[in-house]
DNA sequence: TATTTATGTCTTATATACTTGACTTTTTGC
DNA sequence: GCAAAAAGTCAAGTATATAAGACATAAATA
């Protein structure tokens, strides 16, 4: 499991930081730290509720990487 | 959390029982019944390598339901 | 009908996601 | 440079996903 780069960049369009999305979604700021760092295998419920904050979808954030980073 | 129609009706498609793609896809029988029936709140690895397996994007079968099923 | 296969359900045990608190390091803005 | 915010990390505890075994019922099949 590596970074989830496309996580952490579209949170940084959101312009929020770790602490600011864990708090807008629930969980504690070391658990985003932890999901984003690749370290966690974050449970579906938890992924879609992301995802809707940051205004994207599941296959769009946590979808297998394609090698490129889509724009 | 109620029952994931969408996973069961994948499944019928590709001729496979909760037992078949619980081993296709490394968990416990149960565990496979839990998910499709909705008592659990599988992790991301999981639905992904369950998605896999029957050929669907993470939106396809875990996304937020619609209402209607699409087809 | 009898017999297998698939599904549903319960219980006990274990692995791990997630929490809380604290601390360090890096980044950002004055 | 300095201070504050953000990010990274570690340890200990709690909650829950998942495993394994067993049994019951439903559905399919001979």
């Amino acid at each position: 499991m590596g970074k989830n780069l496309r996580l952490k960049s579209a949170r940084a369009a959101k312009d929020l930081s770790q602490k600011d999305l864990a708090e807008a979604v629930g969980v504690a700021r070391q658990t985003m730290n932890a999901i984003e760092k690749g370290d966690y295998n974050p449970s579906i419920k938890l992924c879609i509720a992301i995802c809707k904050i940051l205004g994207k979808t599941l296959d769009q954030l946590f979808w297998e990487d394609d090698g490129y980073e889509e724009q």
